[in-house]
DNA sequence: TATTGACTTAGAGCGAACTCTAGGTGTTAT
DNA sequence: ATAACACCTAGAGTTCGCTCTAAGTCAATA
């Protein structure tokens, strides 16, 4: 597979999937023999699951170390656990924020329809 | 209250409160005759609230046109309606987001736990 | 044969959201 | 009175995660 057609895969544009590399973020893509890179299933997969855990915001950085450890092999498979597992707490405590975020903008949006619909006629908003 | 007090009580670094203010994220604190700012209630209900949205990711720039249809009183009801709307939106997303990689998170732990306490042998990890 | 088009690289540039620096003012404690 | 301390400002610097630029290679088509 070529860079344009995972590019349109997974929708991330040639420049980030290029910087993913270079910052070895992504094991080993194979090249055909003029250097041009040529996707196989392996490297579509790490791309597709970077994908998503930079979807939820996990750190570059982070997956630059979870990759590190994976190419090392089976004996950083404790340390892959456990990093896998603050990664888990972060976005349980992300999750929370959004969670405790959505109440607020719920109780907001209520408070404006019923301000619009005039049941509502003192206007005291409390921020 | 001082800046230092609302530093304290809402955990933002003195700085990132001030810039808040430059930026038009606050309107109008309060100063002192010898204009050193006097926080009141009012200000720290802005900045409660903006950290609540800052939390859950929502850009500056959203913020400022709130504040700013806010300031313009009533007849930017609807339109702060609209704006909160979207918001909800993008915030929903990235709960959806959020939980895909929460998923995928519990499934490899479980795997590197299978691995760990050897239940697994066919070390066959597929990324 | 010339040009078009997809690929390559190194490295510069960018936007967001702070964070820090330098220099200044005003109040309080010794 | 002088030092310490908390505050102030403008503006420069930093970090993250891309995104763009410039210059080059190579294969296919007019």
């Amino acid at each position: 597979m070529t860079i344009s057609e995972v590019s349109k895969k997974y929708n991330l544009t040639q420049d980030t999937i290029r910087y993913y590399e270079k910052i070895g973020l992504l094991p080993k893509v194979p090249r055909s023999k003029n250097g041009i890179r040529d996707f196989d299933e392996e490297a579509c997969n790490w791309i597709e699951f970077i994908k998503c855990m930079r979807n939820a915001g996990m750190e570059i950085e982070i997956l630059i170390k979870y990759v590190t450890l994976f190419r090392q092999g089976k004996d950083t498979v404790k340390e892959r656990r456990q990093l896998l597992e603050e990664q888990k707490s972060k976005l349980l405590e992300k999750q929370k924020s959004i969670n405790e975020t959505l109440d607020r903008l719920n109780y907001k949006i209520k408070l404006y329809d019923e301000i619009e619909a005039g049941t509502r006629k003192d206007f005291t908003e409390k921020i």
